[in-house]
DNA sequence: ACCCTGATACTCGACTTCGAGTAATCGAGT
DNA sequence: ACTCGATTACTCGAAGTCGAGTATCAGGGT
């Protein structure tokens, strides 16, 4: 009963459920067909281990399995009352309650210090161009779903990405112009320490006397006492 | 030689063995200290398996094992030449290009149909509350950075964080008026919808004629050849 | 009649992730 | 002198992730 609620693949599969039994394969081809592998992570080997595992939880039960010609057996699955009241809490948890999540960009920026920043520069370049076509290409598919006149309902989550990847690109875009400026705090300390690491010295040799080596905006890097 | 560049912690290793050879304890505790656990799972399991998994790489190496008293072995790992390449080109990586991230909230609202409208609008009302406590408590630690003349260059990763959070609390609180005043594409049909299942009838029943059931709204639903 | 592409439907095992568990030491208080 | 919680330092196994691989069949072209 490890109800883990780890992998929402598993919720997407519930949601299916609920509308009527089916077999993985037909989840897989339907989440395809809606789209929803864009906001839903789905490959075969998660697809069946997950199933299996909601199996083994009582939120869904084989149905039958059916056999046609000398085709792999197709298992067909169906909701229990326990899994619907999971589908609900689980979409409920999801809605309500914001969870830490940890992005790529995130985890680089928080290591941005390793390399130097006119590399850092050029490489934030690279990405606004990229998320520019990104950006179009968003701004496509959402003109096509107009076009087919599907209600915005069905595409609320493309919506959000938008939000989200128009932020990313504003914060990416004033970052860069503080790099490129200068005025983001600790600018003349990052140059200058991949200065001195380009000439051979150790990071334990700048740490040594980080005030003497960067500057005045290396104080805060000595421990509080020594402050002064 | 896998590899496979999945688990951004190994990358936080490598930054930290760049600086100077540590054992895998020292190497957590100077992520926890830099508040980088923030931005970069880390638990024990993981780091040491990854650990593990860049030795056999060889990007980085056993440099000698200490014992003190009774107490668990240390092993010390330097970086090796590979190493520090590699961590020079994937954080190049990492911040160069976009990834697809699956958030949890894109997978909550990309089946936000399963839930009926009135109640998506209190969970939505109760996430906006717990963001804009989230926002505070990022705020005030920025204070706290600025208090202590941490150079901006170390905290980038939370004005990002920050960023993507008040894109999001914007995103929900215009959402969450659309749902309100019923001007989300799709509205009427998402409510009907969940009234007829209210009342027993089954999904296959209401696909079977949707226009009739829920109106013209539902016309985008049926099959392209079928919508005269 | 034959082939070839693409869809159908899943299996397998190597690799990762996770967090609870273990076990020793340090230091602050009583 | 003692004890109790915090810190140091890692281990282990159960569970999950991943994507390439397998095998069958349908349909269209040649």
């Amino acid at each position: 009963m490890a109800r883990r609620r780890s992998n929402p693949l598993a919720l997407a599969v519930l949601e299916c459920l609920s509308e009527k039994p089916m077999h993985p394969y037909e989840i897989s081809a339907t989440l395809r067909t809606r789209g929803k592998e864009q906001s839903i992570k789905l490959n075969y080997g998660s697809l069946y281990s997950v199933v299996e595992s909601l199996a083994k939880q009582g939120l869904i039960t084989a149905q039958h399995t059916t056999r046609e010609g000398r085709r792999p057996e197709r298992t067909v699955y169906t909701i229990t009352e326990a899994g619907q009241a999971e589908l609900e809490d689980w979409l409920s948890e999801l809605l309500s309650t914001p969870t830490r999540e940890y992005t790529s960009l995130e985890a680089g920026l928080s290591l941005v210090g390793a390399l130097p920043p006119d590399e850092v520069a050029q490489l934030l370049d690279t990405r606004i161009v990229a998320l520019r076509i990104e950006l179009g290409a968003l701004e496509r598919a959402e003109e096509i779903c107009a076009e087919m006149k599907l209600p915005e309902l069905f595409s609320i989550e493309s919506q959000y990405r938008h939000a989200l990847l128009t932020a990313e690109l504003d914060f990416v875009q004033d970052l860069l112009t503080r790099i490129r400026k200068g005025t983001l705090g600790g600018s003349k300390l990052w140059r200058r320490t991949h200065e001195l690491r380009a000439e051979g010295m150790s990071f334990d040799e700048i740490m040594a006397d980080p005030v003497g080596h960067l500057g005045e905006e290396a104080r805060a890097l000595l421990p509080r006492e020594e402050q002064s």
